[in-house]
RNA sequence: GGGGGCAUCGCCAAGUCGGUAAGGCAACGGAUUUUGAUUCCGUGAUGCGUAGGUUCGAAUCCUGCUGCCCCUGCCA
């Protein structure tokens, strides 16, 4: 396996272990995902990080469901996030539920009772979130804060056996409502909540809170380093209060370390986006391939390995950054680049006629599937007089620098002949339908002919013996430039071209879910969704670069 | 008028004890090329938010200032 580049984290890790706090082969993360929606290219960086921990230090990686809020979560997240973990290759060593420890949490919320360290507050929510205080103003604790324990414990299991309706009550920590930390200010740790869960069902209508279930999970498991994102780094004190006050934990406890999440250029990552654009049928689902869902990028042929040296390769650190999409985009091309079969396919169709060579003729040409590689397997390509070329790859006065067909020019048609423009043929609209040109017999591809060069190389397809396809050229889902405060008036309307192009015959009977470089045009994916028997359906994952601007 | 973070090339990002600014993406040259792809060479910070200070020497230490992000859910 290749060297995993360093960052921070490993850094601390490294510290922890030389310090004696952690030893080396207690190092365990976890990723922690709540299943409450499909994961993004940002679960994604998450994932990478907590196993690649696992990956460099020999380590484990536990995938624990963070479901502590019934009234959110469903197992069709659970089984779409388990997929979108495996596709990335990731092999998680348990499968947890923070719904498990439910039982645990229940005792640990008595034990903190018992020491004076929670209390039940009768107050109602619009009541507590007034005497919180603000920034700059400390908060009021509650009339209810110093019953007593016996009171305390009563009124908790009380709540616990379904006697209080959800609002009546919650148990807070007993901390500092001085705090100048928001978190600190008595947070609440257990609310009442009459919903079927997807884990535990009925077994229960008090539900703990992220805070004081987070830390409780991770020092069950025995994780060392709890990773998560900058935004709980406030969170820490409150993290670190749970475990030292409970005594099966106050000894050796997990450690929190917050690293900045993924903004990519040109994205939408926002949940509640996505989901507009999904109800609004603007995107065809969660998996719509122009979504940087995990789902998403999996249709639209993006490798997973192109997604982990994606991660690699910009790092993890703490400051807020965003990430060039183009930076993604080139770790896509370098994953297809060798991995993906070159064959040849037409977008938008233009006819060429070849006048010399013979009407009813026909031969089948050995192509290499790598021009650039002289071992290169071949396969049959069909050549006739009549064939289509991109109709980008004609124009009828040609730009400054342009190598490709014109009247008078002459390009080598890849894998077959050299052929010369002689002519072409427009409609009543102007529009042009057909290109005219003649072929040399002798400079046939591979016959070594060098008599004379030409700069062009384009590619064709027969135009009689081909497989037709439809090929789906996506775009950026965001305008550019828009920053309406409505949402949708911001998205671009034309992300999705649909062309109805040809391929060579060899690409006949392709399988949903396979890969080619339609040479010169692309990375392409068999749709999952839209491909079925004969009609083939592609996804462009990514074009090709290209140096070539036309004017100057 | 609080607290917690972050500031190194257009975008990311190394820089662990102060020793004289890695790497990737992008961009721009040029070479090779039956994909204007790939590949290959070459080009970038006298400078590390800013102003001072300590030091023979500071992106790294100290002080002040500025900018940006996060925090007042019975969400995670």
């Amino acid at each position: 396996m290749a060297q995993i580049a360093g960052n921070f984290i490993f850094n601390e890790i490294e510290k922890d272990i030389a310090s004696g706090k952690y030893t080396a082969d207690e190092i365990k993360t976890r990723f922690p995902p709540e299943p409450n929606g499909y994961m993004h290219i940002g679960h994604a960086k998450a994932i990478c990080i907590n196993f690649s921990v696992k990956e460099k230090y020999n380590a484990k990686t536990n995938l624990r469901y963070d479901d502590t809020n019934p009234e959110k979560e469903s197992s069709v997240f659970t089984e779409a996030i388990q997929r979108d973990i495996a596709w990335l290759g990731f092999k998680w060593d348990e499968l947890l539920y923070s719904s498990d420890y439910f039982g645990r949490m229940y005792e640990y919320a008595l034990e903190l009772i018992k020491k004076g360290l929670a209390f039940v507050d009768d107050q109602d929510q619009d009541t507590i979130k007034a005497t919180r205080g603000t920034l700059n103003e400390p908060g009021v604790e509650s009339p209810f804060r110093n019953r007593s324990i016996e009171e305390n414990l009563e009124l908790f299991v009380a709540m616990k056996e379904g006697k209080y309706s959800p609002g009546d009550r919650v148990l807070r920590l007993k901390i500092d409502m001085k705090s100048p930390n928001m978190n600190m200010r008595d947070p609440v740790i257990y609310r009442i909540v009459n919903a079927t869960h997807h884990n535990t069902g009925d077994d229960w209508c008090i539900y703990p809170m992220y805070d004081y279930a987070h830390p409780i999970e991770d020092a069950i498991e025995k994780i060392t380093h709890s990773l998560c994102s900058l935004e709980f780094e406030d969170h820490r004190p409150l993290y670190n209060w749970v475990l030292e006050n409970l005594d099966d934990f106050k000894e050796k406890h997990p450690r929190q370390i917050e690293f900045a999440r993924l903004n990519l250029t040109r994205t939408i990552t926002s949940k509640r986006y996505i989901k507009q654009l999904v109800e609004a049928g603007i995107v065809d689902g969660w998996d719509d391939p122009r979504l940087v869902t995990l789902g998403g990028l999996r249709r639209r042929g993006v490798t997973p390995a192109a997604i982990r040296k994606f991660m690699e390769n910009i790092g993890v650190a703490k400051s807020n950054s965003t990430i060039d999409m183009q930076q993604f985009e080139y770790f896509i091309r370098e994953d297809l680049l060798l991995s993906s079969v070159r064959v040849m396919g037409v977008v938008e169709p233009l006819k060429l006629t070849i006048e010399n060579y013979p009407e009813g003729q026909k031969e089948y040409l050995d192509v290499p599937y790598r021009m650039d590689d002289e071992a290169s397997e071949t396969r049959k390509v069909p050549f006739s007089r009549n064939l289509y070329i991109e109709r980008s790859d004609f124009e009828e006065i040609a730009p400054k620098k342009y190598y490709r067909l014109y009247p008078g020019n002459e390009v080598r048609l890849m894998g077959a002949y050299f052929v010369k423009c002689t002519g072409f043929v427009k409609d009543e609209n102007g529009v042009i339908t057909e290109v005219k040109c003649t072929y040399d017999p002798l400079t046939k591809s591979g016959s070594g002919f060098s008599e004379r060069k030409v700069k062009g190389t384009i590619h064709w397809v027969d135009a009689n013996e081909n497989v037709p396809v439809e090929l789906h050229l996506l775009y950026d889902l965001l305008k550019e430039g828009g920053n309406s405060k409505n949402f949708l008036d911001n998205i671009n309307r034309d992300s999705l071209i649909v062309k109805n192009g040809y391929a060579e015959i060899s690409v006949k009977g392709t399988a949903p879910g396979e890969r080619y470089q339609f040479v010169r045009n692309g990375y392409f994916c068999a749709d999952t969704k839209y491909t079925e028997g004969d009609k083939l359906v592609f996804n462009r994952t990514a074009d090709l670069k290209s140096g070539w601007k036309p004017e100057k």
